[in-house]
DNA sequence: CATGGGATTGACT
DNA sequence: GTCAATCCCATGC
């Protein structure tokens, strides 16, 4: 799942007619307190427990849906959470549905810019509604989970070097290209 | 059945 | 910088 993480960094997600390039992402274990999988299977973490390949959306804050990828085997409980995307079609749709402000820069808002919702939740990323397919593997840096209150010291964020689509705050050496 | 927390965001001081 | 919004679900009585 350490390795998938940073995989699929440059991959494609595609929903309706949206669709962005992967950014940023950050790897859950079920060895660490932070993943939802720690506590064991339940109605809610099943899915991550699962096959991977499959999506796992979950409310958070009681607002906003979050997409993470299943990894691993099944029985593992691994996932990694889709942080940041860079807009790549829809573009007015995603504006339609965000209005003013960033569109991608963060997991809230990259499922509400693609309309991704909780009834999707355990649905297969290869042949379902949402799907990710490989693309141009990018370059990389390592930081800090962001906005977790357990296990936030482990440097399982990754972010793809140069893209301002990343969530903030911005890891060192990510070095931005010029708007 | 009642309660509390959370992998966030946006608005406000 | 601080803080509230809001809902699913895990947990405990």
């Amino acid at each position: 799942m350490l390795d998938v993480a940073p995989d699929l960094l440059g991959c494609v997600v595609t929903h309706g007619e949206t669709a962005g390039v992967i950014v940023e992402t950050e790897a859950y274990h079920f060895t660490e307190a932070a993943c939802h999988a720690h506590i064991g299977i339940t109605p809610r973490t099943h899915v991550l427990h699962g096959p991977p390949g499959t999506a796992y959306v979950y409310r958070s804050y009681g607002i906003h849906a979050l997409l993470n990828a299943v990894c691993e085997a099944e029985g593992i409980g691994a996932a990694v959470l889709i942080r940041a995307l860079e807009p790549l079609h829809g573009l007015e749709e995603m504006r339609a549905r965000r209005g003013a402000g960033e569109l991608t820069n963060g997991p809230g808002k990259l499922t509400q810019a693609l309309g991704i919702e909780l009834t999707e939740n355990d649905t297969s990323l290869v042949s379902g509604p949402i799907r990710i397919h490989a693309g141009e593997r990018l370059p990389y840096v390592t930081g800090v989970r962001i906005g977790i209150t357990k296990a936030a010291e482990l440097p399982w964020r990754f972010c793809a070097i140069g893209s301002r689509d990343v969530s903030r705050p911005w890891p060192p050496g990510l070095i931005p290209r010029a708007a």
